[in-house]
Formats: structure tokens, C-alpha cells, sequence
DNA sequence: CAAAATAACGCAATTAAGTTGCGTTTATTT
DNA sequence: AAATAAACGCAACTTAATTGCGTTATTTTG
């Protein structure tokens, strides 16, 4: 399978910067956090059109996740969903977007809202903050309609 | 099963005033999310001592839901999590806080920050919003030490 | 206030997301 | 190129959430 390629970028050197294996489901997957604001499982396995094992999917998301490359999203139905980190604004061990972001809570496809701002990180004593999601959910203009 | 009310509030008065059937254990249910900040369905379940039925809760979270008393919580693990709505900021087809809250990664509590304050609500072209949340993550003094 | 209608409840079975173990294949290290 | 380590695929499993249905409780109404 091969991906198209729009962003000038050398994957296979991206994960091992990251110090992630350079298989070629991995860097097509990487590729694919290029293309869309968000996945889950599901819309990956979709897009290999199911060739790829889901073990292997989510053994390949818990992975990059660990090495920095993405990061949970959280939202409130049940399904987890990754988006790529973005070098401005997450480290290894904090996650944010300076942006909000709305899930569609009918095809639960994700956007970026960018003049929803996110609050600054501030310490709060107590507690170790790692990330902070600024989430709205509703309905997209396509699911709105039907 | 009797649960200490603290609050002198009538909680089978506003069941009725939201259209909900005031079940012993609705009524029950209702009171125990305005002593805690968040709860999911395990929760319920062990706070009454697994005595009721996991269908029952799951079917009075979606009644409270629809009938606009609580609301979910978005949270990067998978487990759904409802908050009570506040007459402040809820309104039937609108959910926010004005604060942000902080999910523990490790047991999964809630907790409320004040000083971080949420964005107010502004229309999105092509978007139909109905929740807003601003969500922080990681750990609680508790989890972080151990 | 009693009968009829409606909604909640409990049980059992099912769906679907996510996880684990293990043998095999592929990538990385030396 | 050989040794080591990691990724992969399959099957089986765990757990959150859902559905159907008969029974019980609540609400409506006459």
C-alpha cells in the first residue's frame, strides 16, 4: 500500500528520530496522522481497508504514543482517539493544543477550532498535570443537517 | 438503601420538575451526584453495593441525560463518565463549566479547577455546539506519589 | 382512588472496544 | 552476516455498553 505523500516529509526518518521501528505499516500510519486531524482504530483499519491486524494497530498507536509522536483526545463517548503531537506545543510529558477542538458526536470526525484558545498551563499544587483539551462536541454541518 | 442528604434539597421534587420517575433508586442516584463531582457507571454500581442491576444505572444515566440533569464528561480513557448540570451553565441542549476539571489517569477521579477558566461559548460557522469542556489530565497527589 | 397505561427494573444474552499470550516474521544491532 | 530485539498476526479473552423480554413499580385518567 502506498500513501501519498503531501508534506515534504521523510516519515521513515521521523520515526526513528522518535526511536519508532520503521516498518511499513508504521510509516504509512504515521503519514496518515498527516492527512487527518484525528483517528481512532477503527477509521485506521478503514483506511488499510482491514489488511492490518487491530492488534497490530493499537500495539502501533500505544507505541507512538509512548515515543512523543501522538497523543490521546479525549472525548465523551467511549472510543479513543489519537492526534499527531505538535512539536510547538507538546513534549514527552505534556500535551496540549493552543486550539479547540469539536468532535462531531454523529460521524465523530474531529476539527480544529482555532480561535477557541486554549487557558495556559498553570501548576496547580496537588495535582501533575500532563495534558489539557480544550473540547467541544455537537454537530458538524453535514450531521446537523440530516 | 438511605443515603445522607446534605444538601436540604428535595431530590424527588426535581425528578418531577425534569419529567424523571422518582424510583427509590432514582431519587437515590440523583442525590449522590450532588455529593460527588463526577461518576461512572462502576462507580454507581459499587456505591450501592452492586444491589442494582448495571442495566437499570445505564438506562437512569440516559434518562437523567436526555432529561437534561447530568451530562458526560469527556475523558481520554474509554469509560463514560456524567457530571450534574449546573442551572448556571446547563441548559438542555448547552453543557459547560465555567472552570476546567482534572481527570486522575491513574483512579480515575474528577476533580474541579477554579483558576482555570473555560472560554465562553461563540457560534462556529457550519457547527452546532452542545458541550464545552476543558479537560486536564494526569496525576492527583495521591496517585503521583505511589 | 382504583383501573389502565406507561415507564422502570432485573435477568440473560449480545455487541464492540480494547488486551494478552504466543509462535512467526521483520527490523535493528553488533 | 549472525544475533538480538521488536513488530506482526492469530486466537482467545476481558470489560464497557446495549438489547429483548417478562415482571414490577410508578404515573396517568376516568
Amino acid at each position: 500500500m502506498k500513501i501519498k505523500n503531501d508534506h515534504n516529509l521523510d516519515f521513515a526518518l521521523i520515526l526513528a528520530n522518535h526511536g519508532v521501528s520503521k516498518t511499513k505499516f508504521r510509516i504509512n500510519l504515521l503519514n496518515l496522522f498527516y492527512e487527518k486531524e484525528s483517528l481512532t482504530v477503527k477509521e485506521v483499519m478503514n483506511k488499510f481497508s482491514n489488511l492490518i491486524n487491530k492488534v497490530t494497530i493499537y500495539r502501533a498507536l500505544v507505541s507512538f504514543e509512548e515515543k512523543g509522536l501522538i497523543h490521546k483526545v479525549p472525548s465523551s463517548n467511549n472510543i479513543i482517539r489519537y492526534s499527531l503531537c505538535n512539536s510547538d506545543e507538546c513534549s514527552a510529558s505534556l500535551h496540549k493544543h493552543n486550539h479547540g477542538h469539536f468532535i462531531c458526536n454523529n460521524c465523530n470526525q474531529t476539527f480544529c477550532l482555532e480561535n477557541y484558545k486554549s487557558p495556559d498551563i498553570k501548576p496547580v499544587d496537588g495535582f501533575y498535570i500532563n495534558s489539557l483539551n480544550l473540547i467541544l462536541e455537537g454537530y458538524c454541518k453535514d450531521c446537523h443537517l440530516n
